[in-house]
DNA sequence: CTGAAAGCGCTTACAG
DNA sequence: CTGAAAGCGCTTACAG
């Protein structure tokens, strides 16, 4: 029962190619390697050591111990080969370096591994030919089960690129596609941030949007954005064009946008709904720069229930991107078949939570 | 040449399995239904499709406009199976959302993308069992060709986890093994930051150090620590215990413990170097709520160059993550025989450049 | 320049 | 409960 045999056998670019590696002894065993030292067939070895069907358990013993001994690993691309599935989900997702979408990855990374899934990313951050080949040929290959689309505004085109090779596609916010989608209710957002500054007694209240929120209304800057209308609407009042700026949704957009919205010149709005929390710290500091003191003179609210918020005093509405990630896994292995069955299944037409946190960023009006 | 015949040989549970993509007719084709349509063999197919091996020209041409008709891209698992390599990387990383890890992890994936290989992500925020498993189990299986560490302060163990299993590995920072490792000079970094201080004439100048800095020299936090001690030394200065304090690098870390340290009573450091820019950043915030003005009162010198320095009028080390990704991928792929080989070696003695960018946070001792 | 054959490492249905 | 056989989709050495 030497293991020198299987090694002649070999054609030699075989042998040049993984020879090294062959000849230490416990390395990148193969299973007939385990059923070799167990003394049974490929096909019981697999069983033992899957736990599917039937195997004695004095038989199942002797596997996993002969496995254990020569380090054996099941090489899960060539069991995909045979059942389909790689255990490998692709992640869609525009940034990394952004608060809130960084705690989601962490949040699917974490479900995914508990799972016993790979998750392979697909960094979006610039669109064009990269994103295209990411749709077409990374994501269209039979190495991922499923995608996860994180924050993404997905065209019509590549939503039936993956419909054509029956990738199953789940959502978490973004916009576009049937697929099934997790999201908080921005709109509802929207409409709680600047209903909190209605209620502290403002009238004037600047926004700052999310890049594109004006054409495209299903995005989430847009909702984001429709909500503030929405409230401000049943206020009776209309915000000036001047008082909703779109910016990029970070700190430097924030900061810039925020200093053009306040130099201006005559009198200013005594409230900011900023559309993340990161915008906010940006107009923070644009205020602290131009010597607007915050909230006496203008009272700041956000959206994400940032890890610097409470830093920075910030009244905001917390959503759980950590938990909306576990969340969207859940819903991938359901669908993959690989959930715990026992599971109730998540009210998928419910938005994911948010709270309101009042901080001391937002205060009465002035007067 | 019907595609029908291939169904009915199939096993009824393929046949379930795969059934309805196989129906339709351009879907998951295999490089079997390529050779078909094409009129070849599959080996005449395969060598058509990937370049290797002569083909005649119009023999190729045939293969490709067949390929193309159906849709056909070849399933990397399958071809690992017999080449060895799976064209995917796994990228061992301690946190996500920190900028600079964002930043390389950016970099990387880009990079990688490029090639045309898959990025397996790997979070490691969490120590534990979950790391274990990362090491012994998930890179160690075929699934990776290479490993790719950043940040991360290697065991032993870890390190012969993946040389049992001949798996490159190539680290960016971090500490720990012998393996091929690209870093910045964080001893010189350090130096350098308590140099630019001590040339503005402070002499009571307290550090900010990460987690562990003290215990561990040989890791990041430990060598940027060494390099402030040294150059205290060389200024004939022994800083204060109490001038140096621990925390973990984060803003809302650098927050808490620059509380501490400008909160006690008595007199105060001048200046003060921390070991990240968000640290940085929260000592700023620090100052700011303790009403003591920056940098009139204390100048503070961060590193990294974070995207929000400038913004901060942050002085700060400049190191550039994203190019460092994208080097730790050069390296990777040269390893993997896969790089252009007519590109330079990388000198892979010499440190990450890094660079000092003067801003408005640091200014000469007062008096 | 091309095809038939072997084989990568695994799992499953089937027959005992 | 177990093994022999077939096959997942691909690529390569070999022989023409």
């Amino acid at each position: 029962m030497s293991f020198g045999n299987r090694f002649h056998i070999r054609r030699s670019w075989q042998y040049t190619l993984l020879g090294a590696a062959r000849r230490r002894e416990a390395l990148m065993a193969a299973i007939s390697d385990v059923a070799r030292l167990a003394g049974v067939s490929k096909a019981t070895a697999s069983r033992a050591l899957s736990g599917r069907g039937y195997v004695a358990d004095d038989t199942r013993e002797r596997v996993v111990a002969a496995a254990a001994t020569i380090g054996y690993i099941a090489s899960p691309d060539a069991a995909g080969l045979v059942t389909g599935r790689t255990k490998n989900v692709g992640v869609v997702i525009p940034f990394v370096n952004r608060w809130f979408f960084g705690e989601v990855l962490e949040g699917i990374e974490r479900a995914l591994l508990a799972a016993g899934y790979d998750l392979t990313l697909y960094n979006l951050a610039h669109s064009g030919p990269e994103r295209n080949r990411v749709f077409e040929f990374f994501l269209a290959r039979k190495r991922v089960d499923a995608v996860i689309a994180v924050g993404v505004d997905l065209s019509e085109h590549e939503v039936s690129a993956l419909e054509l090779r029956e990738k199953p596609l789940v959502c978490l916010g973004g916009s576009g596609g049937a697929a099934a989608r997790l999201a908080v209710d921005d709109r509802a957002v929207g409409q709680l941030a600047t209903e909190h500054l209605l209620h502290l007694g403002h009238t004037r209240i600047a926004h700052l949007a999310g890049t594109g929120a004006g054409e495209a209304p299903a995005t989430v800057p847009g909702r984001r954005q429709l909500g503030f209308f929405e409230a401000m609407a049943a206020a009776g009042l209309t915000p000036s064009p001047a008082d909703v700026v779109e910016t990029e949704m970070s700190m430097p957009g924030g900061y810039r946008a925020a200093l053009q919205l306040l130099g201006h010149p005559g009198p200013r709005p005594t409230a900011l709904f900023a559309a993340s929390d990161e915008v906010a710290f940006g107009a923070m500091r644009a205020a602290e720069r131009l010597g607007i003191a915050v909230p006496r003179e203008l009272s700041i609210v956000g959206v994400d229930g940032h890890e610097y918020a409470e830093m920075f005093d910030l009244t905001t509405v917390e959503q759980y991107p950590g938990e909306q990630g576990r969340a969207v896994v859940d819903v991938v292995l359901r669908l993959l078949g690989d959930g715990a069955e026992a599971d109730p299944l998540p009210d998928s037409g419910a938005p994911m939570p948010t709270r309101l946190v009042v901080r001391a960023s937002s205060t009465a009006a002035p007067r």
